[in-house]
Formats: structure tokens, sequence, C-alpha cells
RNA sequence: GCUACUGUGGCUCAGUCGGUAGAGCAGCUGAUUCGUAAUCAGCAGGUCGCCGGUUCAAGUCCGGCCAGUAGCUCCA
């Protein structure tokens, strides 16, 4: 049988041979470097035997894939040296991530940082030990006998939503074993520089309804010394991180009796905010955007209206009491339904679209008390919103412009290649939104449509949309690497109706105009703290149209 | 909200088995006058996050709360 390699080269073997072996007969070389083979575009184990013709190739831990299987088996060290430390803990799943892994535990009794030495010895151990890894497959019902004598509940149930007729494959290292479709190095000892980093609570299956299990995060690398260098880079992070920074320069603060979530802007702050805040609105003046000031608070009557009372009203900030005083005002979540008032006074002709209106507003959004973080993500924040209202042939133009807009700020910033974009659309749980399916469906089809032809290269994203629509988010990464929404522009294609805004046509005729939502900085507190981490505190004169 | 951790002078941190606070840097004063960040001496500076409990005695033990960090969930 005929096996084809990488580089186009052909082998002949008699019978069936495993992907070890014929990197053997390639060379002792690639015999010991291989970690795992692609069979026919299948990503295989070293031990995997090839029984036909097939194009097989092999990878290393200089390839991303070697390195993923390397990282992937590590896990698998990770979760014996905690069972071996631990018995009575059960095991749930252990992925790799983009820089490492992690495993999820569900300990009886709690542990800390502290015992992370006890597990990387006995991680060493293991590693130092060799164990061969070997996987085997069992049908389906003696897996779940197999897992249930093995205590290991949540294997069971990972086993029971396999499809039908998948395999249910299990690898074995020594006594351990754990359900895994693979593939894996050979051995343990190919191991050489790992380390735990962090221990987190994260929910099983990733629903808060879920019991919170315990994660240690941890990576690996093929040199020590590549371990020491992305060690060392997480350091330099910290220098940079602008929870840290922006407090050392004085740029805001915290207090513990103001609370949670609501960072104090000191003058040095205020300066480059303000600086900023002035160029923006200067700037939308410019484009033909008119500028409102509308209240920060309003009745529920109003939020009744835009659906934020039902959709969106744990995040809000409720003033008064409906019975005691007659009245419920809520601190404004987001600026549309206001900006609506204003267009609604007076009648409109087709003349006078589009309206595009803007605010530098403060937002107010109750979040939930663990996620608050620095300047990134507050309960009080300010934006330069606004609001077009046009027909609806001036859609993708208005929306074009939009975005030229906000990649002209995020150019005069020096953040114009910093960025990426994410179309985030109505998911699976149709409660969480306005109820329309036609509407949804059609105002995704346009969006795509327009973002396709802008020619803008985006991540597609379920049930991400806002409640009232579809909204293009324009991302950048922080100094760790995660990603966060700088500007947003959405379609809101429920407010012309839910509002009784109108226009009159050409043929004067009355009709229902289109809104584009959209932020020209979403978040300036965000801003600012993704700039001092930028430029490490240090600004330049970016504060100038380029 | 959930899990884990943290909270001592402006900053970085000590504080052992409970005996009512300590260092370095910064600051101030003086000396020195050039020391590749940080020369020498002296001085000053603390409701030990907050509230309560145990105790003869709590920074230290227990409970509650507040705030911060990592992550989960959520999101601009």
């Amino acid at each position: 049988m005929k096996i084809t390699l990488k580089n186009g080269n052909v082998m002949d073997f008699d019978g069936a041979v495993s992907c070890a072996e014929i990197a053997k007969a390639v060379s002792e070389g690639l015999a010991r470097e291989a970690l795992v083979a692609k069979v026919n575009g299948e990503l295989k184990d070293m031990s995997f035997v090839v029984e036909g013709d097939a194009e097989v190739c092999f990878y290393t831990v200089k390839d991303p894939e070697g390195l993923d299987v390397y990282r992937h088996t590590c896990s698998h060290v990770l979760a014996q040296a905690v069972k071996t430390v631990y018995p009575t803990c059960k095991l749930a799943i252990g992925p790799t991530i983009e820089d490492g892994f992690y495993y999820d535990f569900d300990f009886k009794t709690p542990i800390s940082q502290d015992d992370f030495q006890k597990i990387e010895d006995e991680m060493k151990k293991i590693i130092k030990s060799d164990l061969p890894i070997s996987r085997f497959e069992l049908p389906r019902k003696e897996a779940i006998a197999y897992m249930k004598d093995l205590n290991e509940s949540y294997k069971v149930e990972l086993i029971k939503e396999l499809p039908e007729g998948a395999p249910i494959s299990f690898y074995k290292q020594g006594a351990f074993v754990d359900l895994c479709r693979g593939p894996h190095l050979p051995s343990t000892g190919k191991i050489k520089a790992f380390k735990l980093l962090s221990l987190t609570g994260a929910y099983w299956r990733g629903n808060e309804k879920n019991k919170m299990l315990t994660r240690i995060y941890a990576t690996a690398f093929e040199k020590k010394s590549q371990l020491d260098e992305y060690v060392e880079k997480l350091e330099q992070a910290k220098l940079r991180d602008h929870n840290k920074l922006g407090r050392d320069l004085g740029f805001f603060m915290t207090s513990d009796v103001i609370g949670q979530g609501l960072p104090l802007i000191m003058p040095k702050g205020v300066k480059i905010m303000q600086t900023l805040i002035r160029f923006v609105e200067d700037e939308e003046e410019r484009r033909g955007f008119m500028p409102t000031r509308t209240p920060s608070m309003a009745k529920s009557d109003l939020y009744k209206i835009s659906g934020h009372w039902d959709h969106y009203r744990d995040k809000m900030f409720v003033i008064g009491d409906a019975e005691a005083e007659g009245e419920v005002l809520a601190m404004r979540p987001m600026t549309c339904p206001f900006q609506y008032q204003i267009y609604k006074n007076g009648l409109k002709s087709y003349r006078d679209l589009p309206q595009r209106f803007s605010e530098t507003a403060q937002l107010f959004r109750k979040e939930a008390s663990g996620e608050m973080h620095g300047l990134i993500r507050v309960r009080q924040f300010t934006l330069s919103d606004g609001h077009i209202i046009c027909a609806p042939e001036q859609i993708e133009s208005e929306f074009k412009g939009c975005l030229d807009l906000s990649l002209y700020f995020l150019k005069c910033l020096g953040m114009e290649n910093d960025i990426t974009y994410r179309f985030s659309k109505r998911g699976k749980n149709k409660a969480k939104y306005i109820d329309n399916d036609k509407a949804w469906e059609e105002t995704q089809a346009l969006m795509k449509q327009i973002l396709d032809h802008l020619g803008l290269s985006y991540v597609e994203a379920d049930d991400e949309a806002a409640f009232y629509g579809p909204k293009l988010d324009i991302q950048a990464r922080n100094v760790y690497g995660k990603e966060d929404t700088l500007i947003t522009i959405q379609l809101d294609f429920a407010a012309g109706h839910s509002f009784g805004m109108s226009y009159i046509d050409q043929n004067g005729e009355k009709q229902t105009p289109f809104v584009i939502h959209r932020s020209s900085i979403g978040c300036y507190e965000r801003v600012f703290a993704m700039l001092i981490e930028k430029y490490a505190g240090a600004f330049p004169t970016w504060i100038a149209p380029v």
C-alpha cells in the first residue's frame, strides 16, 4: 500500500503500519520528534494503524497542531496528578486554549494555589515515569458503566450526550484513564516544560445554573526557556495594565464608600477624556449630526415602549416605589428612546431624512457585582451615542457613514490596526429578544449584505445581538489579549413602529423610518483604558486630526 | 450573582503561638555637590477596609458587610 507524505514522496509498505513505524521509515529524527500524525486529513495518535493507501503528515511540538496535542496531553497529566493527590475529586473537562490549557475538577474540599506545588511535583513524577499512552474504545453501555464505576458522573453525562454511533474513546496512562477524543502524545515523558498558572471557578458546561467547579489554568511549552519567556510576558503585561498604571499615574481611583464600578476620574484623566470628547463631538457635527441633551432618567412608561422594561430591567437602576409614590423612574441604560422623542417633535418630510442625532451621554447599567473591572467594565459610563433616522433606501449609505466615522476616530488614536469586527446576531433563546421573526431575519440579512458590500472581514456571533436588533461590534484587545467592544453600530428595526415615528414620503403618504443606533466611542472610560495600555501611559500627541 | 484569593503609613511589603505596630522607597529638615535608578544623617507619617463577636488582651481567632484581583456567567 502507498503512503503519500507531505512533501509528495510516496512510500510503499506491505500491509498495515502504524504512524510511528511510518515516521521511523522516513527518518530516526522524525520518529523521535513526531508527536501526532494527520492521516487523510484527520489527526491521529502515532500508534494509529494505517490500513490502506493514505496521505500522512507528521507534526512536532513546533507546529500548532503538535503543540496543541502536547498541551492537551499535559492536561491529562494534570488530571492524573490531581486524582493521585485528591482521589475523591471528580473530573470534568480539560481542553486546550490559546497559550495553554485548563482542567475542571469537582473537589470534595476546596484547594488553593498553595496546593499547586504538590500537584506540580506529582506531575513531574508522572512525566519522569514516561508512561506510555494508549487508546481504547468501548461501546456506549460499557463506557457508561465503566465511568459510573469510577464515580465520574460528569464523564457519564458527557458520554450520554455523544451522538449515536460516535466512537467512545478512552486514553490510559499508567493506572489513569480519561474519556477523550484524542489524539495524544505517545507517552507522558515527552512533556518538558509546564506550569500551573491560576485557580478559578467555572460553571459546569458554562451554565450559571450548574455547579461551580474548580478550574486550574496551566500552560506547557517545548522548552523551559519558552515557558520563562511566556511568564515574563505576562509580568510585562501587568506593568501596562490600565488598572494599575491608570491609578499610579493619577488618572482615576475608586473608593470603598462610593461603590463598585463607579471609578472617579481625576484631573489628569479628565484632561485626556475631555480632549477626546471635544474632538469627537466636533467631528460628529462636521458630519451632519445634530447634538441633543436628554435626561439621564425617565419614567418607566418610556422603557415600556422601548422594550427595556421587559428585556433589560434587571440591568437598570430603578428609583422610587410605584405603590408608595405612584411613579417609578429609572436611570437610562441607553439613549435611544430619549432621542426618538425629539424626532417625534413635529412632522417630518422625506426631505428631512436622514436625521442624525448625537449625544455624549452618561449611561447607567446595573452590572452584576463580579463583572466590574477598572475602567473597562463600570456601572456608569460615558459614550458618544447617536441615532440616525432614515428612509429604508438610505440605510446602506448611512451605515457606511457610521463605520467611516468610527474608523476615522480609531485612526486618530493610532488603533486602526488593533481592531476586529464582530457581527452579533440573535440566538436560539428567542425570549431574550424582541419577538418578530420576520424582521430579525430580514434585518440580519440586510446587515450581512451591507458588511459584505463593505468588504469587511468579520466574525459572526450567534446570541450576542442587542435585544432590539443585530449589531456590528468593533473590538480591540487589552494588554492580556482579551477582546472588548469599543464601538457598535446596530440596526434597530422595531423602534420606528414601537415609538410611532413617521415621515411623509414623496407621494404624500405616511411612512415608518428605519433607525440606526450607533456610537462614535462606545465607552470613553474603556477607550481610555485601552489607550493607557497601548501607550503605557505615555500619550503621544494623538489628539489631533490625521 | 458564583468560585478562589487579597485589603497594614503615599508606594512595595514584614508582623511568627492573640500581648495594643515595623522595614525599604517616597516626603520633610540638614549635610554633601555630582552619586550612571536610589550620596549621608535626622525627622515626621498608621481609625492595621468597615461593623460586630470571642478574650484580661485581636492587625492576628470567629461572623457579617464593603472594596479590589483572577476566572465563570453577562456585556459598552
